[in-house]
DNA sequence: TTGATAAATGTTATCTTATAACAATTGTTA
DNA sequence: TAACAATTGTTATAAGATAACATTTATCAA
């Protein structure tokens, strides 16, 4: 059966840096990085575009892996709980973080188009956010901000286009 | 049946005055604020907290109406294209918008405990995604901005606490 | 090496959120 | 009043997420 996307063990030099880079933190910090855990992670990388759940299911049983969401989940979770990926509130999906060392808050170009994800992280908008909430006596504990649009390949930008 | 909150035609000023003013911007717009429409506007504005689709259909229930969630999800798509409501991604619920008249992007403070929303339209925000946006040549279509945390009511904050 | 314990994964079932498709009703206009 | 469009009702289902419990795997002390 042939994968529409390439999200078979495709190795582009980004995901196996981002691999890698996940095998040492876990280590550094203690925690496990599974063969599971390890291939969910592999999969969003390999994929140009965010995955939701269940297409990481499905490309997992076509590893020839048992599983079912829980599975998937629960990997997600740890992922999650590692800042070696995102989850994207407005698509429902998740995509690899392009700083796992250090923590941040961070800000995603989403292109309504392809899907393509571009995370930024500007601390001016972090800054604001926590005065506006300071203002207000708000304490900050998680920020999302996710902007829809269109990125410059679906909007036809001409390539000497400043 | 007595309902937990008070979602019932409370009619606290403040609910009024929103549905007052849905009334004369769709007037102004040409398009129907329905019984329907209105209703669910109604719920949404007298609940403390966003609602989800499915609380709102059991209040429309509870009404004597019939009903089934494609009832609900229409009337907000509708109350979402007005801009009289917004949907916060973060929760998949929905809440009033303060400033229905002119269109704006928003940020929201939403308290983790209790659920209270506060809408936020600081301009520096917007401007600050659309810079970075600008610089990639993203073309901007959307915004969604949650922050996620305690309000000061749940934090304990000093009624003399500047 | 073995047994005890904790962590991770497998499995089944279910819950929540959202939409597709088509029918019936209501509103609008010629 | 007939024709048409907009709205709502209705049934079924898709899509996202979690609860609960069983099984397996890893870790570590004896
Ligand atoms: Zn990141
Ligand atoms: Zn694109
Ligand atoms: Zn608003
Ligand atoms: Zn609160």
């Amino acid at each position: 059966m042939i994968q529409p996307l390439d999200l078979c063990r495709s190795q582009l030099p980004n995901v196996r840096q981002a691999l890698e880079q996940a095998e040492v933190l876990c280590q550094q910090r203690g925690t496990r990085l599974t063969d599971l855990r390890r291939r969910v992670l592999e999969i969003i990388w390999n994929s140009p575009a965010p995955l939701g759940a269940y297409a990481i299911l499905d490309v997992l049983r076509n590893d020839g892996r048992q599983g079912a969401p829980p599975t998937v989940y629960r990997a997600l979770d740890f992922l999650l709980e590692q800042g070696l990926i995102h989850r994207l509130a407005t698509l429902n999906m998740f995509t690899g973080c392009r700083r796992p060392d250090c923590c941040h808050s961070s800000q995603f170009l989403i292109c309504r188009d392809c899907g393509q994800v571009e995370e930024l992280s500007n601390p001016a908008v972090d800054e604001l956010l926590r005065d506006e909430a300071a203002t207000r006596q708000f304490e900050v504990l998680a920020q999302m901000v996710e902007v829809l649009g269109r990125c410059p390949n679906c909007r036809g930008v001409a390539f000497h286009a400043r």
